[in-house]
DNA sequence: AAGGGTGTTTGAAATGTTTCATACGCCGTG
DNA sequence: CACGGCGTATGAAACATTTCAAACACCCTT
C-alpha cells in the first residue's frame, strides 16, 4: 500500500527498478521478459498488493471481459439454470457474468440494458419483456452482440435460443389425453407472454386435432406464472360444477402446477387420480414435489450454455450469422400423471 | 455511428459545436450548462448514439457505480431472496449489482472476488464458504468494504448480518418439543459448514434444557444440503426400528426439509401425525409444498439490505464503525408440524 | 466608461493501463 | 574489430472521460 492509494504499475516499476512497459508485460506476456526480472517484478507487486485496475484495461485494450444475462424473472428457478449454464460457458471462455433481473418491468430491464452498454460488456443475453422492443433490435444493430433466451428474436437480427413452446404444448395435452382424459384445464397467463401463447396454442391445436371439442378444454387465466395464482387457479377450478369439471390440468409452467398441486391437495384431491397435473420447465422442486409433478422438460443449462456459445462467436468470429436455435422440449412423466411413472 | 468506431464525447462535441467539457457538463451538472446549448448537445448524442464509456469514467472519476454479491449457493432460493434484497438497496442507492456464485467451492469464490477486486467495485457482500479465510481479513484490512451476509465474521475488521442460527436451532426443537414430540431426528451436514453446526447446537442445547436423554435426539448427518440429500436422510430415517423411530425432524434448511417430506409422503407416512418436519430458511416453496412446511424464518430480503445498507455506509461514511447485525429467526408453524396451524 | 459580478464555456491535465517502435546489450560470426 | 541478429527493456502515445482554474461575455452599477 502506498500513502493509501492502491497502488498502480507505476508503483510497481519503481519498486522493482523497472519500467512501466516491463510491468506489463509481465501481466501480459511473461514469455518475453527474463526470469531475473519477472521474479523481481512478481515480488513487486506481491509485497505492494498490487491490484490490476480493469478499467484502465479495458479502456486501452478496448475489450472487456464480461458477458451479461438480463433474466426475466428472479423468483423463478428456471432462469436461475440457464444463468448457470451460461456461467458454466463464461467460465471456460475466462470471462466474468454480470446477471441482472428485469423482474418482468420493461423499465427496469431498459436501464439494465443501458447500463451494460456503458460498460461496453462483450454481449448481451437477455429474456427480455417483449422480444420485439425496439430499443432491442437498435442495440444489435449497433453491432453488439445480443442472443434473445427462451423467445425467438424479431426479425433476424440477433441470434436467439429457445425451446418450441408450441411443441410443449402439445406434447403435454396429447400426454394427458393419452391417459384417457377428455376435459382438461390449461391454466397459465397473462396473454402479453409470448411463451404462455405458444403453450397455450400448442394445446389447442393437438386438443383439435384429436377431434375433442373445444368447449372441454378450459382456459384458466391468471395474472403471473406464480405459485400463488397456481393456487387461486385451484380454487377457480374446484368452483366448477363436478360434471364439468376437468380431470386434468397443463399448466403454463411449473411454479403454477405447484401452487394448483398444493391447493388441490389440501382440498382432499387425490393427484393424479382426482386431478392429474402437467407443469412446464421441469425445475428442480417438480420433481421435489410431494406428488412429483409430471413436467415439459426445457434443456435449462442447455439453454444458456448454447446461448452464450452464440454470443462468443458474434463477439469473436468475422462472418459469424445470426442463427435461431430451437431446442425440442421432453416430457418426464411422474406421478402428478400416472399411477406408476416411468420416469422420476 | 462514426465509422464503425462507437462515438466519444469528441465526436458529440465536435457535431454539437462546443467543447469537450462541455458535453461532460451537460451530463454531469446540466444545472449549469445553458439551455440552448443543452439542447443542442443532447440532440447531437442522440444522433450519433452516444453511450458513455464507463471503464473512462470510472479510470477518471476514481469511483465505481456496482456492489457486488458472492453467494454461496445458486441453487438454494434462499440466497436468491438474499439477493433481491441486495438488489433493491442497490437500486435506491443508484448502483448496479454483480451477482457471482462460489457454489460453494473455494477456489471459485477466490477468482470471483479476485475480479471483483479489479473492477474497484464499490463493496463486496459475500456469504463465504468459510468466514475465516485469511484473503478476507486481507482484503478488508486494505480498505475495500466488505460485508459478510449470513455469517458473523472473524476479528471484527468487517460488518456481518446474520441470524442467529443458535437460537434458530432452539425454538425449532422447543416447538417440536411443545408438541409433544420425545424423539426427534436433526438432519444436516456437512459439519464444516457454520450454519448447520450452529443450528445443530442449539438443537441440542434446548434439548439438554428440556432434560430430555441426549440419545433421544438423533443426529442424521447429511452430505449436502439439498433436497436429495434430504430424501436420502428420509430412507435411513426409515430404516430405524419402530419403536426407536423419531417422530419428528429437524432440518436444517428447508431443501433438507422438502426431500425429507418427499420421502416420507411417498413411503405413505402421514405427515404431521406419523412424521412431523420442520425446515429453516422458510424459502417460498417451503410454504407450497403440499403439506405447507413448518419452518424457521430468515428475514431473507431485509438480510440483503441491511447488509448493502451497512457496505454503502462503510463506503462513504468517513467514520464508519463495523457492525455484527444479528436478527432474531421466528417460527413459522405450518401444516408439516400442527394439525390446525396458525400461521399459514 | 470603468469596474464588478454572474453565468457559461473552454482547454489542459490527470487517471492507469497497453502497445509499439525504438534503444540497448550482448554474443557469435565474418 | 565491426556487424548483424536476437533477446530484453524502455518511453511515449493512446484510450475516453472528469475536473478545475482560467477565460469569456454579458449586464448592472456607480
Amino acid at each position: 500500500m502506498v500513502n493509501g492509494r492502491t497502488p498502480s504499475v507505476k508503483d510497481v516499476a519503481r519498486s522493482a527498478g523497472v519500467s512501466l512497459g516491463t510491468v506489463s508485460n509481465v501481466m501480459n506476456r511473461p514469455e518475453v521478459v527474463s526470469p531475473a526480472t519477472r521474479e523481481r517484478v512478481e515480488r513487486a507487486m506481491a509485497e505492494l498488493g498490487f491490484v490490476r485496475n480493469e478499467s484502465a484495461r479495458q479502456l486501452r485494450a478496448g475489450t472487456s471481459r464480461t458477458l451479461a444475462y438480463v433474466m426475466l424473472d428472479g423468483t423463478n428457478p428456471f432462469f436461475h439454470d440457464v444463468a448457470q449454464g451460461i456461467e458454466l460457458a463464461a467460465e471456460d471462455a475466462d470471462l466474468s457474468l454480470f446477471i441482472c433481473n428485469s423482474n418482468s418491468r420493461a423499465e427496469r430491464e431498459e436501464v439494465h440494458v443501458d447500463r451494460l452498454m456503458q460498460q461496453r460488456v462483450q454481449g448481451i443475453l437477455i429474456t427480455p419483456v417483449n422480444p420485439e422492443a425496439a430499443y432491442l433490435t437498435e442495440i444489435a444493430r449497433r453491432g453488439i452482440p445480443v442472443v434473445i433466451v427462451d423467445r425467438v428474436g424479431a426479425g433476424g437480427v440477433f441470434c436467439s435460443v429457445a425451446v418450441d413452446d408450441v411443441l410443449g404444448g402439445r406434447i403435454a395435452v396429447e400426454h394427458l389425453a393419452e391417459q384417457g382424459h377428455t376435459r382438461v384445464a390449461v391454466v397459465g397467463g397473462p396473454e402479453s407472454i409470448g411463451q404462455v401463447r405458444e403453450r397455450v396454442q400448442g394445446a389447442r391445436e393437438v386438443w383439435a386435432e384429436l377431434g375433442l371439442p373445444p368447449d372441454d378444454l378450459i382456459h384458466l387465466p391468471t395474472a403471473a406464472l406464480t405459485v400463488a395464482e397456481g393456487r387461486s387457479a385451484g380454487e377457480r377450478l374446484a368452483g366448477i360444477p363436478a360434471r364439468r369439471r376437468p380431470t386434468a390440468a397443463f399448466c403454463a409452467n411449473d411454479l403454477l402446477a405447484l401452487g394448483l398441486l398444493q391447493q388441490s391437495i389440501g382440498a382432499g384431491l387425490r393427484v393424479p387420480e382426482e386431478l392429474a397435473i402437467v407443469g412446464f420447465d421441469d425445475i428442480e422442486f417438480a420433481a421435489a414435489a410431494a406428488v412429483p409433478l409430471t413436467s415439459v422438460r426445457q434443456p435449462r443449462q442447455e439453454l444458456g450454455r448454447a446461448a452464450a456459445q452464440l454470443v462468443l462467436d458474434e463477439a469473436t468470429n468475422p462472418d459469424h450469422e445470426h442463427q435461431q436455435l430451437t431446442f425440442v422440449p421432453e416430457l418426464v412423466a411422474r406421478a402428478s400423471t400416472v399411477v406408476r411413472p416411468r420416469a422420476y
